[in-house]
DNA sequence: AATTTTATCGTGTACGTACACAAAATAAAA
DNA sequence: TTTTATTTTGTGTACGTACACGATAAAATT
């Protein structure tokens, strides 16, 4: 591996020129600069990662704004494990992370934290894009500041995101079909639990019912769909009822989609008879979902590692600072089939990759 | 974060001194050591691993003793792709790392090779340890010499490996059975292909079935099995009869497992109307296993995730050196399940972890 | 007590890069 | 031409650790 030093030797300049050109910081003539450059390219040069981080002092600050999870929503949390992971092993590299938690179903709040954000100067943002209007708002502060910025689970369009990371959602639901699609035999008459709430889960969850159905069409199976719409799932003995007049008035039901993290509210009003006939399938590995796989109250969860969204999220700028390397435009997470049998797999996974 | 020379002006000690305890280099007092230990944990004191290893001009050479892959069996250039793309990014530090590949049907090539690689005096040794005896052999002069060595893909027990990096080959069959009991309505009469290779092969091949009739077993749902042993899948037109024979003699087989990496092999020589009432399950993301699934000839395929196997064997010993942090003694691979709707999601996953 | 041996500890330099500052070279203005 | 401004280049130090070497103190030997 060749060092600067000995580059400038070969280019006859000083190291300080090299460094001059690498870094692009100007002050070097049309014509060293050239000279330089091609020795660089002749001995293909690599910049010492290590002594780089060590010499530069320079200190990096990721900002995140994403929805704070409590205990009837889990989702964001294991998000914020992958980014709080993330943080601690970027941490000597001189890059510091700083969480922004919002209130998933208040726009003040959302703009109140991406305000206390900004305040902060970071140098890149990661965020959960749940708001549109807002989140316009937001970015274009950034934009002026020319601090980049990525999405998180939610792929909003029209923005001038350095990336995105999350899941496809319409494969996913796709995904789903094909297993609802093996699991049960005979007619196919499934339950669809939609609740209504924020935006962008609508938009997600419509995705992913999109697909759904693609998958049945695509087969040319004939599929009876049962919509079921709840404005909430906090009230149990409320879903328990809803649940009960559904399966009145469709008794043959053998499969029930819940195109959202939230299958283990579901699963838990159904009683354990009629669960043993039906299909359950959901989306993500919070612990209450995980909890009813092992109970065998849920057949299949299609989980986006969304521990390792928060990671990558980090990395993806840690890298950009450091190894100043692009990230790709769309990172889309894995589809990864979780069953009874497979789930004490999908944790352990360790990690790789040195800076 | 705290420096070894501020930790040296604490205990009132030199620089020097607080080195020499921290890599027990020997030369210190018990007093002053125990008295530097004390300032260390005070302080709780991290190593500065980019520094660390700016200074230390030491390089360390990890040996791999893994099969070779051949257009018939593809399944070991998975781990080798991941062997290398580790290999790749941990140059930078100093770890380099050397291949040793054996014909897998070959003890004499095993032996051969692994003479090669005792040879090169490595620090550390990755085994794909097909022959047992042979592995003794070569294990014994190892642990003279104080090398370290983990085991890949197979469990050989009765070690002294440092690790283990595989699957949990039970579990792999428990699953194959869920899927293939989920996907399978009516009668259960299930075909399951094995081919007579290796030693090890057998083994893991044995554990699966095992597992996969555990399942049906935990159900109580009654299974029928026909067997159907093959020496050799190379000649395709032997294969096919053999198939056409036995679908003579069972006709009613709506599910063939093939426990092994070369479902691929058996799925192209069934005819496409017959396929289409068999679930066809099997294991490793293979190209020609790929394809398969691309085309709908198998239903599912378990992959046990070999390039990260290979990947997190190389950082497994550069971690020991780097950081010198011990691996688990046994690290499973995720039992992931693989359709023709998730396939494309499989490869793209980032690592993650700065060292 | 003088000397040698051994155990213990401190000092200095190197690793490869970043960056501030000084120095030199060139261009512009007088 | 001399002076001043500007551009271009070189030098030195710091980052935090590893390790060779030398220095000192303590113990052992004569």
């Amino acid at each position: 591996m060749i060092t600067i030093k000995e580059i400038a030797e070969k280019a006859k300049v000083s190291a300080g020129t090299v460094d001059r050109v690498l870094h692009n910081r100007g002050g070097v003539s049309k014509k060293t600069e050239e000279s330089v450059k091609r020795v660089l390219k002749e001995n293909n040069f690599t910049l010492n990662v290590i002594a780089s981080r060590l010499a530069s002092r320079k200190k990096y600050h990721i900002a995140t704004l994403i929805p704070k999870h409590n205990s009837s929503n889990l989702f964001w949390k294991s998000p914020l494990l992958g980014i709080l992971e993330a943080a601690k092993e970027v941490e000597e590299y001189g890059v510091k992370v700083t969480n922004f938690l919002y209130e998933q179903v208040s726009q003040s709040s959302y703009i109140e934290e991406g305000n206390n954000l900004i305040h902060t100067k970071p140098d890149a943002v990661v965020i959960a894009p749940t708001f549109y209007d807002e989140t316009k708002d937001i970015v274009t502060r950034l934009e002026e500041k020319n601090i980049p910025y990525l999405f998180l689970n939610i792929d909003l369009k029209g923005f001038k995101n350095l990336s995105f990371i999350g899941q496809n959602s319409f494969d996913g639901g796709y995904l789903a079909g094909k297993l609802m699609h093996l699991s049960t035999g005979g007619k196919h008459q499934i339950l669809i639990v939609q609740t209504h709430l924020q935006d962008h889960n609508y938009h997600v969850t419509k995705k992913r019912i999109e697909g759904f159905t693609s998958y049945y069409k695509d087969q040319g199976t004939n599929l009876e769909i049962v919509h079921f719409n709840l404005h909430s799932l906090e009230n149990k003995s409320f879903v328990k009822e809803g649940l009960h007049s559904v399966f009145s008035a469709h008794p043959h039901i053998n499969g029930i989609y819940v195109p959202s993290s939230r299958i283990s509210t579901i699963a838990n009003e159904i009683d354990s008879q009629r669960l043993n006939q039906i299909r359950m399938i959901g989306y993500d590995t919070t612990a209450p979902n995980l909890q009813s796989l092992k109970e065998d109250k849920i057949t299949f969860l299609i989980s986006q590692k969304s521990f390792h969204q928060g990671y990558q999220a980090v990395l993806c700028f840690s890298d950009l600072f450091i190894k100043k390397t692009l990230p790709l435009s769309r990172i889309y997470s894995p589809l990864e089939i979780i069953t009874k049998e497979n789930i004490s797999y999908g944790k352990g996974y360790k990690k790789g990759r040195p800076l």
